[in-house]
DNA sequence: AAATTCAGCGAACAGTTGTTCGCTAAAAAG
DNA sequence: CTTTTTAGCGAACAACTGTTCGCTGAATTT
């Protein structure tokens, strides 16, 4: 029950992961892999490859999945950082940034394959940012006390300007870096200056309970 | 001088661009078509390819610029119509999902080889983009008197969220699209009207005459 | 009428790919 | 100790890729 087999066994797969990974670069893309030059670059023979994975495919999703653990770890750390006070979206941002930073090759996947042409892989990046999305929107209605779904506008707003962002963030030199987290900030601040200001009209002209026209409760469907 | 040879040479010249984009689906994007199949489909042998495009690459940014054009085109009918009368936001983003729905195969070879491999489609295309934003951020500063700095910011932000949406608009069913269209417009008067809200608070702690702090004339970089 | 240009072709090339099959040897189970 | 399990291997496969080369025949130029 020692389970070295089990051992090297799930060594060779973190190989797998790794050689898949190091492969990845501005100007390799995931999709364009080869079966065959991963095993290579983990120096196993090919057919040995079905004997961790199906497909490449089941391998990206692995790094899809291991990627969306990572950010949503740092997300509680963030929270943590916030309760020593300081600004929520300079904070968020600037955990975010260094994220992309620290996993460029990570992050690049997930831009790529979150238009790409397998079906699965879109759905599993979809859930993730989904995942964002719906702790942002709970964090603005429980604690900003914003109308639920003037939170989910918001936070789906924020997170779509902040990963299109990111993806320009990716391939910059560090010395432009400083001004485009400005720039992120302020259009954050931007958009949540607008939902406040949206909450306070609706409510001045609908007195003062039901705020906004209630959306479908739908779900987590287009935004 | 009838030019019936170039005549010739530019039918089969649109034969291989419309081979190409009618091979384009959700399931195969343009970086994984291959050369002889695009010929394939255009009736001609693969070698005489290369009387028309050097590489597929040039075949794809031929894409790209007519892509461009088509929506740049589609601004000016929308511009024209705005000056008969309604709001903004809402003409433009039923041109932008309009174009989306009527080009999807272009719409979705921007969004892929946006954060593709190849540098020299990833500039075409945020060349693109780019056009789009400075023509929304001279009519906010024009037409709208917003601060330059704010403008700029706005229409970043608002261009950014289109875009993201426009992604997720592209493989919704009919149904769904109507209620995203609903969101999306909320989500940009958000941003248009924090973008006031931030100007007027910064008139009026600064007084009057220069608003928000200069940021560097640096032209055109990363937002 | 003769000479030249040139879009399109077919054959051939070396190189890659994913996947199958049956085998080995060592770990695990009996 | 004997049997079973199983990670890893090498050979072989059919299918594809981009690109070269020299040739044709018709449109164009001289």
């Amino acid at each position: 029950m020692t389970g070295i087999r089990a051992k090297q066994k799930e060594k060779t797969r973190r190989a797998l992961i790794n050689a898949a990974l190091s492969q990845l670069s501005p100007q390799t893309a995931f999709s364009s892999l080869s079966l065959r030059e991963v095993a290579r670059e983990a120096n196993i023979a090919p057919t040995s490859f079905y004997r961790h994975f199906q497909n490449m495919d089941e391998l990206g999703l692995t790094l899809v999945d291991e990627g969306g653990l990572t950010l949503r770890q740092l997300l509680r750390q963030g929270r943590q950082r916030l309760a020593d006070g300081g600004s929520v979206i300079r904070i968020s941002v600037d955990i975010f940034m260094d994220f992309i930073s620290n996993n460029r090759s990570v992050f690049r996947l997930l831009l790529q394959e979150h238009s790409g042409t397998s079906k699965e892989f879109r759905l599993a990046i979809a859930r993730e940012i989904h995942h964002f999305k719906s702790e942002l929107a709970d964090y603005l209605h429980n604690e900003r006390r914003l109308h639920e779904d003037l939170a989910r506008l918001q936070a789906d707003a924020m997170v779509r300007v902040m990963f299109s962002i990111g993806a320009d963030a990716l391939d910059l030199p560090a010395s432009d870096k400083a001004a485009l987290i400005e720039d992120t900030i302020l259009e954050l601040r931007m958009i949540a200056r607008g939902a406040t200001a949206l909450q306070t009209s609706f409510n001045a002209t609908k007195g003062e309970a039901g705020a906004v026209k209630k959306r479908a409760e739908s779900a987590p469907k287009g935004a």
